[in-house]
DNA sequence: AATGCAGCTTACGTTGACGTAAACGTTAGA
DNA sequence: TCTAACGTTTACGTCAACGTAAGCTGCATT
């Protein structure tokens, strides 16, 4: 049987990706230099599939938290257990959780910066207002 | 009437606040390099009062968060409302729009990030029940 | 008196994440 | 045919955020 499947065969250029993401191709080398993304070739050419490309959604999203590459580079790998060995998936239960920590500590940082933002924003209205009446 | 204040008058050494935070007594003079601190100074020494302590710990919260010093220095300034002038009133309520845009964005990212590392972890562990049966 | 911290300044070095320029190959369209 | 748009490699440059080392002051303790 033949998958009738969607996403199968889609092909991407790297400029294709640089406009969709609105970063430089030249990042998107960089990337591939320091082993984040492999993709195919024809000739030359670097031809990225649907896989690539959601590789390179996962390390944008990364960079937006403020993780370094080899940071996303862990995270990334934990989502291909392509690992039978059982001491590597403790392991990475483990790194899951320091993961999980962060996040929670940035979660806890957000929510702080939005109040007080929310409290500097309300400090400005006011002294819009007051000033206004002068 | 003299205040029976709690912090006034609190001080903090360079060492005391790299242990506190846990970061280099290099670290805080390079945030003193870039105005991002300037603390009163006993002689040569510096002595670091409540609020240097707070602007530190507003500096490392930015830093976890993804942020450049220049960026917490914006979000820093924010806090001080000093400008009396409406037009700078108005561009830091603008200002205020932005940051909460990106960190509704980095909300969103993480919630994404959680429930990837979460089925992450149910697939390790799927893993480690197979391969225990074995 | 000497040793050892803690602090200081000055200044060059390093690392990550690309920017930028040079020099070149392929393909499509005027 | 040639030029424009896209692709490639190689390699040096840059910027932020410190690291690191040298060489200097106190101050206190042994």
């Amino acid at each position: 049987m033949e998958k009738a499947h969607s996403d199968i065969g889609t092909e991407y250029s790297i400029s294709q990706l640089s406009k969709e993401f609105d970063i430089t191709t030249r990042s998107i080398r960089h990337y591939e230099d320091i082993g984040l993304l492999s993709p195919a070739r024809r000739g030359q050419t670097r031809i990225y599939s649907q896989a690539d490309r959601t590789r390179l959604r996962l390390i944008l999203r990364g960079k937006r938290l403020g993780l370094s590459l080899e940071d996303s580079r862990e995270i990334i790998d934990m989502y291909e257990p392509g690992k039978t060995n059982i001491d590597q998936l403790k392991k990475l239960i483990d790194a899951i959780q320091v993961q999980r920590g962060k996040l929670n500590q940035q979660l806890n940082d957000i929510s702080k910066l939005l109040k007080d933002l929310n409290q500097a924003e309300a400090d400005c209205i006011d002294a819009l207002k007051t000033n206004g009446r002068q």
